[in-house]
RNA sequence: GCGGAUAUGGUGUAAUUGGUAGCCACGUCAGACUUAGGAUCUGAUGCCGAAAGGCGUGGGGGUUCGAGUCCCUUUAUCCGCACCA
């Protein structure tokens, strides 16, 4: 009998489901382990061949650990809010809601298809009000909260409107929009609405005036991480900078601490760098400027205060609040044009045309603090409103922007620090002396630095300051599909709903689009308002509100009292291996550790970071295939032969290719054009070019993993997956050498079986030999899981089998069954179970090594030559080097290559090699 | 421009971490069994050479008895950030 993976495969997947095989609970008497997948966006196009590898990956791994003991939560679930099921629905008039279920039915029938081991009754859905309760939940606590800096953590707003109505002000040092100073008796003075506003300044969530990403195409705004290149990421649409009124998550409040639980987490190297560039901390000097005939004093940012001599002037932002107040009359009429040229550019031109100075005189001056010169500001797009404080001091000799600029302009350039020429370029470098700049100068610039900090602190011209890059998270989307705000308004000022109101559910709709006003679609809900009439907020929740505490909902996913409890949470803690692709690095996986962060300052979790080892999966692109035809005909000439014709290349379906050879029926059926298709052979064979493409519809190289299912059965298709290479290596999918896999399980299954499908084990004991192999490979086996080196382990299972011969003894058989179950746990529980034993394979002990079979008597060390390998002498492992070095130099091989010489040094490593130089 | 990663046969890759480069597969070639083969089995397969031997891990240089691995330099590809003051 055959290996009938078809039939083995159902009768497992069946098993699973009816005994409820993965099912996990709380199990104090047994160290818990997380293994997480990032949950899919269920998209219309299903999975193909490369969303599975990190699934399969991590499934490994977490069979792995059960194996060993631990009590594994491995759970799977759907992001399934988004623009995509939106977009659709505004195209079909088909609700998102359809098509998501639709999608999430397509995707569950995939991945069960697979043999995974998740444990399906923690299920979550983000699109489910049971699920976005929390999603609100939590947004209301940020609403609540504020950060306070001297306490380094969340803190009660009720708090802090106490402080107040106490002291103002006073002592407060607060994440916040916009420094403001106040006092008690101010604050006891406004009224409801103006100290609303004043809150809003100071709220983890909040509603702000900010400059935007505007989509006009997608009608939404967007956050950073969701546009690059001045192009949405979801479409590839153009975005525009805008202010508007939208709520945000003050994540910047988060920047130190988000940058330093770097440090603590077992990520690549790699991704850590991407998120502290995204964080871009950033030392400096916040200093004033006065200006010239006004009591308003210019605020700058600058890392290089000990410039400040070189100043000679200034330049503001386009979109900075003052420019209004600061352009004289006369320049009235060029500043207004240059906005208006500055706004009509979109963000994708302003950053294509980065090299191109421009900017317009405001006609005000300010006055260098340090030189008492009248100092010309300056508006130019150079100068970024989202960065610092929009605006900056020009340091001509010493930024090359800067120095751009005044060139241009025929401004000033005063060297302050010696080296490199300022006729030429200016010197960017922060080392070098101190020259024109009174009490600096002289030191060199890194005394200069703090010393410049402390004379500008102490003449009260400004402090040390940090700055991020990090901007705050903009919260609120122009969209349907998505979380709802539990927000409603009276007049301008938000109020949140009350707990007990949540979920507050999405209301059915029919038209998808925003209105004829531009207001997004929830507008159109007749009674879109609370109980007492007055209007919710029409914004919804953003892709990644769903995605940001889903990792601690499957702890505890019914739970209708708490997003988690603190049993649940207390056991399970956090995500101990989470496996995902890399895309994520600046959006969910920031958002989900800011959420986390700010869970726990409130005492809901117990780690303050949420994901502790973090494997990112490689992309997998798709390999085309390509047939040529003969230009003007409907004849295909192979690949070898194609240079003797005038050929046209098209992309033709991988899935009726195989090894690069094409199946001719299957083409001419493929498509109506091609049904009298003729061909011109090579050797009989119709051989197919091919290249390496992004894994697409139009380029038919898509790969269905049903497929692969279908034709060598699951446990096939994972360990095939793993063969392909490293897991965090992008790689072309290639089901040329899949064969390779196939024939390995054939051969693995026949070994247990006799012709007539009877066991053929025998209770015969094993030679040294086999036991040698079996424990080699048990112990290359368990390094490689612990590695995450899953291609090297699959291997070591190959070489095992071609040790082996025809080895069929039990001893040797049983473990190996074992051993192999987290790669094919379907062939392996079929193993298993036949040999006779009743429970599954996933309740044995993962089989461990013994180093006794390992050891070697004696060891065959190849002899080099002045570093060339010449001969082989074999010495018993007791042997000490100072023996071999002696006995070596007589040996027959080393005569021959000594030729009479005596050699200058013969260097022996034990247990490695030996090498003669003569 | 800054930061990160990668580079090994026709292909995917491996190398006990400084110690026999190319394991394991795919592909190819030869053979066996076959009416047949997209089945199975055996053998060969980095390059040059008849052989002895030589050459080989993107290129150049260095350290070392010994380098795919360490150092310097250079090239190519991929990714992230990018007028961040």
């Amino acid at each position: 009998m055959d290996y009938n993976f078809k039939q083995i495969e159902s009768k497992w997947r069946q098993r699973w489901n009816d005994q409820q095989t993965y099912r996990v609970e709380i199990d104090n008497s047994r160290p818990k382990y997380y293994v997480l997948d990032m949950f899919p966006y269920p998209s219309g196009a299903g999975l193909h061949v490369g969303h599975p590898l990190g699934y399969i990956a991590s499934d490994i791994y977490s069979r792995y650990k059960r194996l060993c003991g631990y009590n594994v939560l491995h759970p799977m679930g759907y992001d399934a809010f988004g623009l995509p099921a939106e977009q659709y629905a505004i195209q079909t008039g088909q609700h998102p809601a359809v098509t998501t279920e639709q999608n999430i039915n397509r995707y569950r029938e995939q991945l069960d298809k697979i043999g995974f081991s998740f444990d399906w009754n923690r299920e979550v859905r983000t699109c489910d009000p049971a699920y976005y309760k929390w999603t609100q939940w939590a947004f209301l606590k940020m609403y609540a909260h504020y950060y306070d800096r001297t306490a380094r953590k969340a803190l009660p707003i009720s708090a802090l409107e106490e402080r107040f109505a106490e002291r103002g002000t006073d002592g407060l040092d607060a994440a916040c929009t916009a420094e403001m100073r106040f006092t008690a008796a101010e604050w006891t003075s406004w009224d409801e609405a103006r100290r609303e506003q004043v809150l809003q300044n100071y709220r983890l969530a909040y509603r702000a005036d900010t400059m935007v990403n505007w989509c006009p195409k997608l009608g939404t705004v967007l956050a950073n991480d969701e546009v690059k290149d001045g192009l949405s990421v979801r479409g590839g649409y153009p975005v525009e900078q805008k202010r508007m009124k939208q709520w945000s998550l003050r994540v910047t409040a988060y920047a130190q601490r988000l940058l330093d639980g770097l440090d603590t987490l077992e990520w690549s190297e790699s991704l850590k760098e991407i998120q502290r560039n995204w964080i871009g901390r950033s030392v400096g000097a916040q200093v004033f400027f006065d200006i010239e005939g006004s009591e308003r004093k210019l605020e700058i940012f600058t890392t290089r205060p000990d410039t400040i001599f070189g100043v000679t002037f200034m330049v503001i932002a386009p979109e900075h609040e003052w420019v209004s107040e600061l352009t004289t009359p006369d320049n009235r009429a060029a500043v207004e044009g240059y906005i208006e040229q500055t706004k009509k550019r979109s963000e994708r031109e302003r950053i294509a045309e980065t090299r191109r100075v421009s900017g317009v005189a405001t006609g005000s001056y300010a006055v260098n603090p340090f030189t008492d010169k009248a100092i010309p500001i300056y508006i130019s797009d150079y100068v970024l409103a989202g960065y610092g404080t929009g605006a900056i001091m020009a340091v001509p000799a010493h930024d090359s922007r800067d120095y751009a600029f005044a060139r241009h302009f025929g401004l000033e350039i005063v060297p302050v620090v010696e080296g490199g020429d300022i006729e030429k370029e200016s010197y960017d470098a922060k080392s070098g002396r101190m020259i024109n700049s009174g009490f600096l100068t002289g030191m060199d610039v890194k005394e200069a630095i703090p010393a410049m900090f402390d004379e500008v602190e102490r003449r009260g011209l400004g402090k040390r300051l940090v700055n991020y890059r990090l901007r705050d998270a903009i919260f609120s989307r122009q969209r349907y599909w998505g979380e709802p705000f539990p927000i409603y308004y009276k007049g301008d000022t938000a109020y949140p709903l009350s707990e007990d109101k949540l979920p507050l559910e999405l209301p059915p709709i029919e038209n998808f689009g925003p209105t004829e006003q531009g207001e997004p679609p929830l507008a159109r809900v007749k009674g879109w308002t609370t109980e007492e009439g007055y209007p919710l907020e029409l914004s919804t929740m953003p892709g990644f509100a769903g995605s940001s505490a889903y990792y601690l909902r499957y702890m505890d996913p019914h739970n209708d009292k708490a997003l988690v409890s603190k049993e649940a949470d207390e056991y399970w803690r956090s995500v101990d291996l989470y496996v995902g692709g890399i895309e994520h690095a600046t959006g969910h996986l920031m958002y989900s550790r800011f959420w986390n962060m700010f869970l726990y300052d409130l005492g809901y979790v117990c780690e303050q970071e949420p994901f502790k080892k973090l494997v990112n999966q490689g992309m997998i692109q798709g390999r085309s295939n390509f047939v040529y035809r003969v230009v003007g005909t409907n004849k295909f000439v192979s690949l070898g032969l194609r240079a003797q014709y005038e050929t046209q290349e098209i992309h033709v379906d991988v899935n009726i290719v195989r090894n690069d050879q094409l199946d001719l029926e299957a083409f001419r059926r493929w498509r109506p054009e091609f049904a009298d298709a003729e061909f011109i052979l090579e050797d009989d064979k119709y051989i197919c070019g091919w290249a390496i493409e992004k894994m697409s519809k139009s380029m038919y190289n898509v790969v269905n993993p049903d497929n692969i299912v279908e034709n060598y059965g699951a446990d096939t298709l994972r360990m095939y997956e793993m063969f392909l290479g490293p897991i965090e290596q992008s790689k072309p999918w290639d089901t040329n050498g899949i064969d390779g896999v196939h024939k390995f399980l054939r051969k693995f299954w026949r070994l247990y079986f006799d012709r007539d499908g009877k066991l053929a084990l025998t209770d015969e004991a094993p030679t040294a030999a086999e036991l040698k192999s079996l424990h080699k490979t048990i112990k290359k086996v368990r390094e490689d899981i612990e590695n995450f080196s899953f291609n090297t382990s699959v291997s070591a299972f190959m070489i095992c089998l071609n040790e082996l011969g025809q080895c069929r003894k039990r001893a040797v058989l049983e473990p190996l069954a074992i051993l192999i179950a987290p790669f094919a746990p379907h062939i392996a529980e079929e193993l298993w179970e036949t040999m006779g034993h009743n429970a599954s394979v996933f309740d044995a002990a993962y089989p461990d090594y013994d180093e006794a079979y390992l050891e070697e008597s004696a060891f065959e060390y190849p002899v080099m030559v002045n570093g060339k390998l010449r001969f082989k002498q074999e010495y018993p492992l007791s042997a000490t080097a100072a023996d071999i070095q002696a006995s070596v130099v007589k040996a027959e091989g080393a005569q021959k290559w000594l030729a009479g010489k005596t050699p200058k040094k013969v260097i022996v490593v034990p247990g490695k090699i030996i090498n003669i130089v003569i």
